[in-house]
DNA sequence: TCTCGAACCAATTTGGCAATGGTATTTGTT
DNA sequence: AACAAATACCATTGCCAAATTGGTTCGAGA
């Protein structure tokens, strides 16, 4: 294949750039799907690589495409790379916004189990409450507590959510732990995490979602309040 | 090498998961290092490979040693697999999860939005929503609603929620993508869009917070509906 | 001065091959 | 009959060279 009879009919008096936004029009390509490498597609077009180069750079300046050495050029924007990591959102967010983020998530997650926990589920979050009742120390009343909460959220049954939920957990121990911890361990505070974990699983085992979201919501307001009680009034 | 002359002195007289345990007392390897292949640790200690496999697997039943196909048998208590990268969700988790997760999330993060929103945020969320409305192709369209949608989760400023959301996205890119894909662009439903999406500004600009969280919600409810239809019906 | 072609660079993917734990089958021994 | 040993496969993983790809440089030429 020595030379390519340029024949196509409209592309003929086009810039590169033209030619290129006219070719991504004609093949209709997916989000996400990968065009062809700049040596095959400037041959295609009739192009210069460089021509060809300028133009997928002014597309990849609007946005609409990304280029990476080594894999090739894409549609879209480009992926973010490290900002989900739970190193990072540990060295970038506050207490405050943990909770916020807690407070968005579990109380939905609480409904879905209610919708969705299966009797094996419910076993196990009775179990979770019963331990933290008996526990004497401070330090496995909290374990049983995460438990407690990892264990409701499983109980939805969805992958995706349950993941979000562990990074938050993640998150949670590597973040929490860097407050003042003047923690005195009242022990009165536990009588209020009992009583509002039974609301949850009472709205759980009788399958009210929207009481089981409402009392998770209830609980995890009255946590928030006590840790910012703990941390500075000013926040 | 025909034949191994057994001449150890204090193993001869060992069953294989003594031999294995003298062995290791005697190597003293560090912690996560790799033993000797099975093949190999048979001739070794001269014993089959049968039993020295049954030997490891008590070591492992105690957690003492861990094992995995085409890597090898270590030292140590099994490395968890972290199981809140993207590539893991992606590959665990299924659409219709996906759009519960967002649509747990983001009417959320939409009501926190129509909270905290800054001039700015506004003024960008005004502006993928001109250049979503200006796209002529479906390509572009959909770039600018990603846009649109991120920059909303952004007027949010948690970095926590911010950094879930990012996830959902990356997870959606590699997930509801391998869809059938039969998308036959009606260019009708963007008109809906269109609506629900300015329904979604105004609550925002007008600092309404719940009609703001409704709105999201009414939005990602007929974008799930459209993909359930797409897809099939039984899901 | 600009463009085109070629060559080169660094990052990445790809494909073949060996290694490894897991399993089934056959043979031998007691 | 029952267990052990040897062997042969299988699926997964690691490794390494080769090909691929976006990014860059340089010289010829119009």
């Amino acid at each position: 294949m020595p030379i390519e009879i340029e024949s196509e009919s409209d592309t003929e008096n086009l810039g590169a750039a033209g030619r290129l936004k006219a070719y991504l029009a004609d093949s209709n390509l997916e989000l996400n799907s990968r065009l062809p490498p700049e040596r095959t597609l400037s041959r295609q077009l009739g192009v210069s690589r460089g021509l060809l180069r300028k133009a997928l750079a002014e597309l990849e300046a609007e946005g609409q495409i990304w280029r990476h050495v080594g894999r090739g050029t894409f549609i879209g924007s480009r992926p973010l790379e490290s900002a989900n990591g739970i190193d990072y959102i540990s060295s970038h967010t506050t207490p405050r916004e943990l909770m916020e983020a807690r407070l968005l998530i579990e109380p939905g997650l609480t409904r879905l189990a209610a919708s969705h926990a299966t009797n094996a589920d419910i076993r196990e979050i009775k179990n979770c409450i019963r331990k933290s009742r008996s526990a004497t120390d401070w330090r496995v009343y909290e374990i049983w507590d995460i438990n407690l909460h990892r264990t409701i959220a499983a109980a939805a049954h969805n992958t995706c959510l349950m993941a979000l939920f562990d990074t938050l957990n993640a998150v949670k121990r590597s973040v929490v732990w860097t407050r003042p911890r003047a923690v005195p361990l009242a022990r009165r505070h536990d009588h209020h995490s009992f009583a509002e974990h039974d609301a949850i699983f009472s709205a759980i085992i009788e399958r009210d979602p929207v009481r089981a979201e409402g009392a998770m919501r209830q609980h995890l307001e009255s946590v928030r309040d006590r840790l910012m009680r703990v941390m500075e009034p000013g926040t």
